[in-house]
DNA sequence: CGCTTCAGTAAACGTCGTTTACTGATATTA
DNA sequence: TAATATCAGTAAACGACGTTTACTGAAGCG
């Protein structure tokens, strides 16, 4: 469970097995090392700190080099929140392997934690990835790559919600109480998304979404500080939110163990 | 329920009965434009797009004249959340006083259907108040209106929730069942809200919080838009939710009116 | 009337993203 | 190997930004 994951874990079904040219390597050598730099900043001062020219200063070049590897500014963020969403997954997925397969009440409980405590840890990244999008160039090349990287992520938590669905943990909500609009928007949820198990059925969509809805919401307002002038703690109220949504999907909670902190 | 809410609805407990003379009447209203210059800009732009000098050209004035008016472009914009924290909070009371007294059950579902609809036709706005909170200049002078008239805001809804609680809607969880660090949380942030009611026992404060975070996080994901890939229309969610949320505090969910926008 | 207070300006500094034209070095091909 | 194309990187420039400093001029006040 390091935190640094190794991000080139997948070569995406790359045709060609990559002999890699020598110019290849370099270049992709200096690609990582400027999107390593832009986390610095990104870290250090947040994402209005992330200035090209602070970049290339901090590599030894200047700032229109930069542009041989990004459309822009804005692109090269994309590029970063992929690679962000790759280690975000994978740190949750380390996380997830060191739970014995069988026990699913375990996964599901640490897969959440770490997704908890990633966000803590790198507070600024999280912000970048489920922020506020503001208006961003549409056309940036590394749109696409971003949001696949946001989606392989979602299949994680996807995989252990469709296992749970499986076992009959939990009851489904009447198909009747789900109003046609609702069913419309969730059926479209799913494809968008990729969870197209044949257990996914709209009570189901209805029951994901909401346990998603208020753990998302939570981490969000603990990241954003939303109420930091009020509790200084927000743990204990992680856990009691975690424990009933749990419970709402027949997952047993436990208490976290005392060293669980990477 | 107009869109424009008076912000200058309440002198907030001014000493003085204000003679406000001459100088400072045509100050007042320069600093009333600033920030209707900001507010375009924040709306068009977005929150990075918010900069002193077009804000002094749009008025015709040079930027570091800005400068009598706030300590900085952060002061400014800490100012703009505080009178919006107003906006929304005289948005909420009116929709909330279009409903009879009695009718509580109504004046909740429409405060929250309201909250909703202020954040959807006001994304920049909303994204300003709940987004992130960059590392800000902690000394701002502006900082505690802001935080004064976010207090504000929530009183609207502590008031509602502290009448379920009083005419005892719904079941309080076991007070065992709250672990200390969670009741000491609670605790603390009933204090430092101002929601004090001598109902307020840790029960109460565990589900007035849980029913918060799944609003506030469903209502971020859509001014974030965070599901827009998967969900063009959030609504039919936004209505599921609004109605299971209500139903834990013992208020009878009614489908929304037809003509209540706006 | 004389003095002070204060709104606003002009000029400057250092920051930024981005474009353009250019220089070398590296790879490819003849 | 020699000619050529490709590509990494630079230098200079443009316009925009926040902010500071020194200054002007008018309104308010004794």
């Amino acid at each position: 469970m390091s935190k640094e994951a190794t991000s080139a874990q997948l070569n995406e079904a790359r045709p060609e097995a990559a002999p890699l040219s020598r110019r290849e390597r370099v270049r992709e050598a200096t690609l990582a090392e400027i999107k390593a730099a832009a986390r610095r900043r990104l870290v250090a001062q947040g994402s209005g700190g992330v200035s090209l020219r602070a970049i290339a200063r901090e590599m030894g070049m200047t700032a229109p080099g930069l542009y041989r590897y990004f459309a822009s500014l804005d692109d090269l963020l994309l590029s970063l929140e992929a690679d962000l969403f790759a280690e975000l997954g994978a740190y949750v997925t380390a996380a997830n392997e060191g739970v014995p397969e069988d026990d699913v009440d375990g996964r599901v409980l640490v897969s959440l934690r770490a997704f908890r405590f990633w966000a803590l840890a790198n507070r600024a990244e999280f912000t970048l990835m489920f922020g506020p999008a503001d208006p961003r160039h549409p056309g940036s090349p590394h749109e696409d790559a971003a949001m696949e990287a946001g989606r392989r992520f979602a299949a994680t938590f996807f995989a252990l919600f469709d296992r749970l669905l499986g076992e009959g943990r939990f009851p489904l909500p009447d198909a009747d109480g789900i109003p046609r609009a609702l069913s419309c928007q969730l059926r479209a949820f799913a494809e968008a998304t990729g969870y197209t198990s044949e257990n996914a059925a709209d009570g189901a969509l209805r029951v994901l979404t909401a346990c998603w809805v208020r753990l998302y919401g939570l981490v969000c307002m603990e990241v954003f500080q939303h109420m930091a002038f009020a509790m200084d703690d927000m743990e204990p109220l992680f856990e009691a939110e975690l424990r009933d949504v749990l419970e709402s999907v027949g997952v047993r909670y436990r208490p976290p163990a005392e060293g669980n902190r990477t």
